[in-house]
DNA sequence: GCAAAAGTGTTACTTTTACACCCATGC
DNA sequence: GCATGGGTGTAAAAGTAACACTTTTGC
């Protein structure tokens, strides 16, 4: 039995929030598969002497090449036959030893700022594209539930824990913030309320620095300090 | 590489949250060594064709007789060292073909009530205790830990997911309800605050029927309704 | 001076908390 | 009749939701 890990990677780059998703491409003399037309979510399988939370650094790292991204696991797929489609299986048999063994997956979501460090992780590692979350294709293997559930679990999580912060840059407006929580919760917020609860937040912390470069009234910096006790 | 379930099967009785703990038992020759002293949490290997809440259900059921417990996955863990301690590999050898194999664990959190029918799993599965959440002992493998998160996420899910009914008895009055959040929540509640909020619940449904065989006011009794909707 | 987003307070409404007495039953 | 937990309402406090205008900058 193989264990994997598979990354659901959010990028937000102030207007929508994106999933990072690599198309299968197989290399089986020009020919298109219909595997090659798939989209699938970044993963591979754990290595023999590695942790769950190190494989899923490693497998974003190789693709990305970023280091330091806030990944957390949150949840397990173990369906008997979650790769045993047969497009599924066409596509791992180019690259896989055992492909028919079952595979059992830990999935984790990951979050970075598309502002200031857009990874363009295309250049390394072949076909690899920031795909709305509102559009989202069909995905391989099981990839629509895993994507599905790692979008819920960012909603339920983003006001709850302090994640918000992991989709911005360093310094931030807090209009950038707000529509961060707008599109990732799907709904209007109202200015004045959310500046409040923010300012509230002890760890949200206001620079002395403004945005520059903008055809209007400039916005007061903020960033945020993770040392900073939360409530 | 190997994967397990391991599942922390919460019972409540009405005055304690219990934990469902084996005791290892080595049969080498009635001597008794380090790990036969050692409690864990009930867990197996996943079976090649099985999906993973199937083997959680399975070795439930093994091991209590119980069907039909309400069981949730919660986390995997994945330390490549953490079923390699030296009494832990003990214990292993007993039993298992090749115990010195990486394991990786997906965790289940799962809910009985100890009330009406009192799963009295020693007399199949050997040596068999409920324990008070309060007092567990040391645990083999990486088994504080799972239990630790179990209970951490129990707590979290009591009050956001509709779960605490499965661990009263099918009719139950609102004073065991306001108990059970009470233990699992480790805090005094208000008791005309706490029949408010209930009563705004539209599947806690009263019944034409009350307690019997109480030295006191017989209360009033209510099931659980999962047919209505949630909000 | 105008376009564009920044920034800022008050009021009504809803939710939460704190709190104390009479009631029904078994013995 | 008394011991035991069952059952009930109200008022103060806190939190949330709705809402509109002035300010600063680039052009």
């Amino acid at each position: 039995m193989d264990v994997s890990v598979d990354c659901a990677l959010f990028g937000f780059d102030g207007e929508s929030l994106k999933l990072l998703l690599i198309r299968q491409r197989t290399e089986s003399a020009g020919e298109l598969t219909e595997a090659a037309l798939q989209m699938a979510l970044p993963g591979n399988l754990v290595d023999e002497d590695e942790s769950l939370d190190a494989a899923a650094k490693r497998v974003l790292s190789e693709l990305t090449q970023l280091e330091d991204v806030f990944l957390k696991q949150f949840h397990a797929f173990g369906n008997p036959d979650r790769v045993s489609d047969l497009k599924d299986q066409q596509w791992l048999r180019t690259f896989r030893e055992e492909p028919q063994n079952r595979v059992i997956t830990v999935a984790y979501y990951g979050l970075v700022s598309l502002h200031d460090h857009t990874p363009s992780p295309a250049s390394f590692a072949g076909d690899v594209h920031w795909t709305d979350v509102r559009a989202l294709p069909n995905l391989a293997f099981d990839h629509d539930d895993i994507a599905s559930l790692a979008l819920a679990t960012l909603r339920t999580e983003l006001e709850s824990k302090h994640i918000s912060f992991e989709l911005l840059p360093e310094k931030f407006t807090l209009r950038q913030l707000q529509s961060l929580h707008e599109v990732v919760l799907d709904k209007k917020l109202d200015k004045r309320n959310f500046r409040k609860n923010i300012k509230k937040l002890e760890h949200v912390v206001p620079l002395n620095e403004k945005e520059e470069g903008v055809l209007h009234k400039p916005a007061q910096l903020f960033t945020y300090d993770s040392s900073l006790t939360q409530p």
